[in-house]
RNA sequence: GGGCGAUUAGCUCAGGGGGAGAGCACUUGCUUCACACGCAAGGGGUCGUAGGUUCAAAUCCUACAUCGCCCA
């Protein structure tokens, strides 16, 4: 860009691809496996391969290129692995669907010629949710993308199944599961989602065989009725004990069953009698077991009632539910309908009403492992941020089940368990066997895959070389920082933790750091149904991915969920202008610049922003340490938009258009350099594009902002004197510059300004900053007194800064307006006095607070009463 | 039923024992040679309620209320 023609509007789309293409060309993204340097790795929360970017994952890697970027600066040797996950169940629809638009079923390809094109999808679309993530800027390393499904971490799942299983840690097992009736296949029990529904409680009476009477029980679902092999009652339960043992027979099916005594029922729901549907409910399966109660499934893989339904075969089940109520009641068997609220189970994906069902699955025997992940945890050696989350973690650790894995779909990693069709051996190897090695009969493959999570589960190992000793799993593992919301604790942080304890022997990740979800401006979770969802390159479209990254990250806590509303953007495009033609300012004004040392002219301006750009390097480091994001990114656009830019740049103006000393200006023009420079440094992690572009214009060594160091610390070029000094100067102009305003002196008009203190230190502060003053509130003449004999009469005053301050206005003070402005002033100065006196004149005070406080308190009570006096003598004098 | 989080200015949210903050919105004035996506000045809050700890509580503790979430 010519400087002279640079635009006052910054245009990120002028800016942002290209600097993406030139860090990639260069190579500044990869991970190069430097033992000499302290590694710093990240592995990507891998996207669904189906997905496309949506705010959850805008918000999750700009949290994380923040700090690849960071570190990477600060001279680590930085990894980011990217890549994305088979997303099994997900995929498997989308091409099903693609297919039946074809009038085709994955039945009519068979399961060869369907993944096959499944894997041409992948190829076609695949790669969408990664090129969007290059439109936010993340720095990974896309040399080393991988893919759940690659040959690599398909090896990893391999590895990881035949060595549990060799263990003893999986295995195949007839139990009840959930079971989806629309996605066809099963899913682990925190893939169910809870939810209260309205329904009822139907209360059936079932009679003794021996005719001896009935009971009752109670039920959500009365369908399930028909596949019932026994009432089971709490054996303290006074009111049912004397029919244990008995036989009941089933109405409607006319089946004879036992009364069984089993302490889970729980006496005071219902009727405190439960039917026993062994097939169809998890609770009365672990019942059925123990009494040997027999298994009778009467509703099928779709959701359709079975033969066993006998009359209500081929119903749907919800059919089958109205059916039996109506057949009960017309039978006299229904003795009551109460509106119930209950949990009805639903398919995280689908939100079909999930069926448990018995059928045999792989499980993952899960104690022997969750004892180390909860080890790992409770000593520290894996740290949650925000801390509040381990307690989650170990909750629900503490608690588990074990894990089914099998999944019955066709896309995945496919089960390498064969069966022999002669003998029935079951062989697990790592090679896939031909003959049975026992009887030498013929196998068959186990048809299911595995749950999706089994493989990214490995992801931060196996993205890495495992299961070979690459250098790189060497030299960056366990990794550095998991990045993750916190929805998916259980489903992934929790399974790669307990899987990198048992594969690799060591923690896969020091820290997990945790964010929220990005919720819609009302605060519902944005989702399709709702159509409430933002489209993240859209934002990036209209405002740049600089603002959407900057924006996810202020204002907001970590862990805590965040309102998306574009207010906040707008402030946040504002900043990325402000920061932009500040710029344009500096760049203006550097063309005769010869970069060099800091001139030693340093005024008290120089001194004071050079003093609090170090200030701010240190806590901005400091806070991304501690993963406060979005507390070191205000930071810096405090100090860009209200130090640098409303201050220091206004006070290098003067010096720039040449109205002081040559030396004067280049002095400024140094400090302007080192301070945008720095000032870029910084921000670069947050807004990478932006800084780049405005970096590369600046004189600078290097090729680019982001292989730049990052700035340091420096304890001894603190100036603390500058800085209240300053803190002093600003105070004065902004007395006067609100006495002018209260007085609607046009700003234009240059007024007249006495200024009186005894005190040395502010009378020499003054013979250097009196100029700024001068400027900074348009005044002129500026009479600086030690003390006057006769105050000005016809003036306004103000005390600040430890200094009287008089605006004399012949003639155009309005009497009634400066009374009132006097005595607001007054009262707010006698209410703090009021507080700050009632703390000194306690004892306890005086005797137990720190004595920094006490003298703080003071001096605070000094400058109150002194400035109360002369506004008040000054009010009287009206 | 157990647990977690939130409750601070009109709105969205930071802050986290010792002078209530930001952005947006609002009021007033400004075509000041980087920026009106701007500059300057201003108004606005008994920090959900009730107790407690402390010299000192918006901040720590305990209850409660409301909203949201997780687990059973």
């Amino acid at each position: 860009m010519a400087e002279n023609s640079i635009p006052t509007i910054y245009d990120p789309k002028q800016v942002e691809g290209k600097w993406y293409d030139q860090w990639q060309r260069a190579g500044y993204f990869r991970g190069r496996v430097q033992t000499d340097k302290e590694p710093f790795c990240i592995v990507i929360p891998p996207p669904n391969v189906t997905g496309s970017l949506h705010l959850g994952h805008a918000l999750n890697n700009t949290i994380q290129d923040i700090l690849v970027r960071w570190r990477r600066m600060q001279g680590y040797d930085t990894l980011w692995v990217p890549g994305t996950d088979h997303a099994g169940i997900a995929t498997q629809a989308r091409v099903e669907e693609q297919l039946a638009g074809e009038g085709l079923s994955k039945y009519d390809l068979g399961r060869e010629a369907f993944l096959e094109r499944v894997w041409d999808w992948k190829q076609k679309y695949g790669s969408t949710i990664v090129n969007q993530l290059k439109l936010l800027g993340s720095s990974c390393d896309w040399n080393r993308e991988r893919f759940t499904m690659d040959e690599g971490c398909s090896r990893a799942v391999r590895e990881f199944f035949v060595r549990l299983y060799h263990k003893g840690l999986i295995y195949r097992g007839n139990y009840i599961v959930n079971w989806c009736p629309k996605c066809q296949t099963t899913i682990s029990d925190i893939e169910v989602e809870h939810e209260e529904k309205a329904g009822f409680l139907y209360h059936i009476k079932y009679p003794l065989v021996d005719g001896s009477g009935y009971l009752v029980v109670a039920t959500t679902r009365p369908e399930t009725m028909l596949g019932d092999t026994g009432v089971a009652v709490h054996p303290e339960d006074d009111r049912y004990l004397h029919m244990v043992g008995k036989m009941v027979r089933l109405p409607l099916v006319n089946r004879e069953i036992p009364v069984v005594a089993d302490p889970f029922v729980d006496p005071a729901f219902g009727t405190g009698a439960v039917k026993v549907t062994p097939a169809h409910d998890p609770n009365d399966f672990e019942i059925a077991r123990r009494h040997g109660l027999a298994q009778v499934v009467v509703i099928g893989r779709d959701a359709i009632m079975t033969d066993e339904a006998g009359a209500y075969a081929g119903l749907d089940r919800y059919a089958a539910r109205e059916r039996v109520v109506a057949d009960l009641k017309a039978q006299g068997w229904l003795m009551a309908v109460e509106e119930h609220r209950h949990g009805v189970g639903q398919c995280y994906r689908c939100d079909t009403v999930i069926e448990p069902m018995v059928s045999p699955q792989w499980f993952v025997r899960m104690r022997p492992l969750a004892e180390p992940a909860i080890q790992a945890v409770v000593d520290g050696h894996i740290r949650f941020v925000p801390e509040r989350f381990a307690r989650r973690y170990l909750n629900w650790m503490e608690n588990i089940r074990d894990w089914c894995i099998s999944r019955q779909l066709w896309w995945g990693h496919r089960i390498p368990v064969w069966y022999c069709q002669q003998c029935g051996e079951e062989i697990c190897a790592m090679e896939d066997p031909t003959i049975c090695g026992k009887c030498g009969g013929e196998l068959v493959q186990d048809p299911d895959v595995l749950d999706t999570w089994f493989s990214s589960g490995l992801w931060p190992f196996s993205t890495i070389g495992w299961p070979e000793r690459t250098p790189e799993l060497q030299h960056y593992y366990p990794t550095s920082v998991l990045v993750t919301a916190w929805d998916i604790i259980f489903f992934w942080v929790a399974r790669m933790i307990f899987m990198g304890l048992e594969a690799m022997e060591e923690i896969p990740f020091h820290e997990v750091l945790i964010h929220g979800l990005v919720l819609d401006a009302q605060g519902r979770k944005m989702s399709k149904s709702l159509g409430n969802g933002v489209d993240p390159l859209e934002v990036i479209d209209r405002y740049g991915a600089d603002t959407l990254r900057f924006m996810l990250v202020t204002g907001n806590t970590p862990g805590n969920d965040l309102r998306f509303n574009f207010d906040r953007l707008e402030g946040t495009r504002n900043f990325a202008n402000k920061v932009w033609n500040a710029s344009r300012f500096v760049l203006l004004n550097l063309a005769d610049y010869q970069p060099g040392a800091l001139s030693l002219e340093l005024n008290l301006a120089d001194r004071w922003i050079l003093s609090r750009l170090n200030r701010l390097t240190g806590e901005v480091t400091q806070l991304l340490g501690s993963y406060e994001i979005g507390e070191a990114a205000r930071l810096i656009y405090e100090f860009i938009w209200d130090e640098f830019c409303d201050w220091y740049i206004e006070l290098a103006k003067p010096r720039l258009y040449g109205r002081e000393t040559p030396a004067s200006r280049a002095t400024a023009q140094a400090v302007l350099h080192r301070v945008l420079g720095t000032s870029m440094a910084l921000l670069h992690p947050f807004m990478p594009f932006i800084t780049e572009e405005i970096w590369q214009h600046l004189p600078h060594e290097g090729e680019s902002l982001m292989i730049a160091p990052w700035p340091q610390f420096d304890p001894v070029s603190k100036d603390l004197a500058a800085e209240a000094g300053m803190a002093r100067i600003m105070e004065v102009t902004r007395a006067i510059r609100n006495m002018r305003a209260e007085m609607a002196v046009p700003p234009g008009r240059k007024a007249e300004v006495i200024l009186v203190t005894p005190d040395e230190g502010a009378l020499a502060l003054l013979e250097e900053a009196s100029s700024y003053i001068r400027q900074l509130a348009a005044v002129e003449p500026l009479q600086i007194h030690p003390s006057l004999a006769t105050k000005p009469s016809q003036a306004l005053v103000a005390v600040a800064g430890g200094m009287e301050i008089y605006l004399p206005l012949a003639g155009l003070i309005d009497v009634e307006k400066e009374r009132a402005r006097l005595g607001k002033e007054i009262g707010q100065i006698e209410a703090e006095l009021a507080r700050v006196e009632g703390k000194l004149g306690n004892a306890g005070f005086l005797a137990k607070a720190p004595r920094e406080v006490v003298e703080k308190e003071r001096v605070r009570a000094k400058e109150l009463s002194e400035r109360k006096a002369v506004l008040a003598q000054r009010l009287a004098m009206l």
